[in-house]
DNA sequence: AAGATAATGTTTCCTTGTAAACAAATTTCG
DNA sequence: CGAAATTTGTTTACAAGGAAACATTATCTT
């Protein structure tokens, strides 16, 4: 009789399985896996795309909200939007109110490259935690959008 | 009157706010800074400490496996079990049954670490999701071992 | 048995993200 | 007002993590 552990299922997690910090990290890698694992070829990462969406979304907001909101770092975002600056699809404006800031928008390219990419980006999101049935999924939206102080939609 | 946003939860983000995979990532990212936020000197990091906590529960593992359940990819797996090595806590062993393999298990300087750190770990995690109530966060926990593919705790 | 295919780790190179020090502009407060 | 503290973004130097090619061992096919 063998009884070695064969499949991922039956690793022993203890006390890990109650852990909510390790199943978010968790639930959070394999979307991503997921997600690079589809075809496509020069499709946006998802930061990218998450940066540009939010910025068409809030045009003029500040690059530091834009951080807070993205959970990004400052360092990494600046090298985020210099790269999309680069690429043609965001404008940087120093504004004469608070000349430390910078207000991000998107050019006319920009903009048809999110309404591009968003096609395929939600059609992907739609098909994360199919785990679940579409109740489970809604709960499960409602509560990481509580822990994220992020208000529902008024849908 | 100045309507501009100026706090995170103003931001718009229209549908990102239904896309799952987006409020994972913020939650997961917002963890981990509160992780990193905390004081504690040479403290285990995440990656690790689940590492050899899932050792411990499962001696002789496959590193491929601890990839499997922990969502790690096996090159960056090799670097993370061969600098826990270096430091005496987890030691390889190349079963005879199959010689590409290689089967992990904590020394007793490991099992101490982890012991040592175990606690501070889950206390942290205890922490987590403190925007939620007790049946919530229960709730939450249990759609994402479900999303993940990990059976509940007999508990 | 022998050659093709697959599984498992490792190595190398590259991308993504972070930390710390810095620069510039603004705010706070004696 | 004016010095100290804060906010915002950038730079540099590093750490974490991934992709692809490779080596080794095992399995599959015939």
């Amino acid at each position: 009789m063998d009884v070695r552990v064969r499949s991922a299922e039956q690793v022993e997690l203890d006390q890990l399985q109650s852990a909510l910090g390790f199943l978010l990290r968790i639930a959070q890698l394999k979307v991503f896996q997921q997600y690079f694992m589809q075809p496509g070829e020069d499709r946006l990462k998802p930061g990218e795309f998450s940066v540009l969406w939010v910025i068409k979304c809030n045009p003029g907001i500040r690059q530091s909200l834009l951080c807070q909101r993205l959970m990004i770092k400052r360092a990494h975002m600046t090298k985020l939007i210099r790269a999309l600056e680069e690429r043609g699809w965001v404008a940087r404006r120093i504004p004469d109110e608070d000349r430390r800031g910078v207000e991000l928008t998107l050019t006319a390219e920009g903009e048809a490259a999110v309404a591009d990419a968003a096609e395929g980006f939600f059609a992907f999101e739609n098909t994360v935690g199919s785990e679940l049935n579409a109740s489970e999924r809604e709960q499960l939206m409602v509560l990481l959008r509580k822990l994220v102080n992020i208000k529902g939609s008024g849908l």
